[in-house]
DNA sequence: ATGATATATTCGAATCTTCGAATACACAAG
DNA sequence: CTTGTGTATTCGAAGATTCGAATATATCAT
């Protein structure tokens, strides 16, 4: 059952392990329910690839989709999530030094 | 800037994306202060599996490493990412129906 | 110094992830 | 039914992750 439960917790922090899915995440969060076409375009990322992440997103169960007419509309399914994104922006920001030490680290490979 | 703390985020998530490593993380929270010998003997798995791991969480500045003598000793930086993994405990329960749905249809491929 | 113990690193194969390109599907308008 | 618009899926290449095996390093004990 532990072992379960950490399945489970690695889903769901593996379907967040990319930037552009906590960017989705994050204007689900701001905006409530925002359609497709919103998404890529606030984003500026391909339409397609804003379907495939969302994909990832609903497998997890992370967010869910509305269909109306034409258009399918996305909104976190629990604020949970975006209470963990505030928890780590809590995070970095208590941690800045050593975290954009981190970052400056990551950019220069 | 909200480009690189999603970066951070993003990078966060992907070092817990791992089940060995949330249970990593479980240990460490849960005991305080762990040698590696305590960690792959509780967890089971190879030394060398867990040093990688390891590395991976300290390389994240997730965990943080006391050399004692012979033997390195690991501890949480940060308490934040117990409570997120309370967080998504919770989250767990909350969805405990659905949730179990996914874990079963993960283990039927 | 030698050997034993604890931890870390490197390597390679298998597997998974990511993106854009192409294509498919669903619905609406005419 | 045809055309257009919005969304989803499939495919393949490039890159990343994971594990165990082998090896390296550091420290302790003799």
């Amino acid at each position: 059952m532990g072992d379960q439960l950490r399945e489970f917790k690695a889903g769901i922090f593996q379907a967040l392990a990319n930037p552009t899915r906590i960017a989705i995440v994050e204007l689900l969060r701001d905006e409530g329910e925002v359609s497709v076409a919103r998404i890529h375009e606030t984003l500026k990322i391909e339409q397609a690839n804003a379907s495939q992440h969302l994909a990832v997103l609903r497998n997890k169960s992370i967010v869910i989709a509305r269909k109306d007419g034409n258009q399918v509309f996305y909104r976190l399914r629990d604020k949970v999530l975006g209470q963990v994104l505030d928890l780590l922006r809590k995070y970095f920001e208590s941690h800045l030094t050593e975290a954009s030490e981190m970052l400056a680290d990551l950019k220069t490979p």
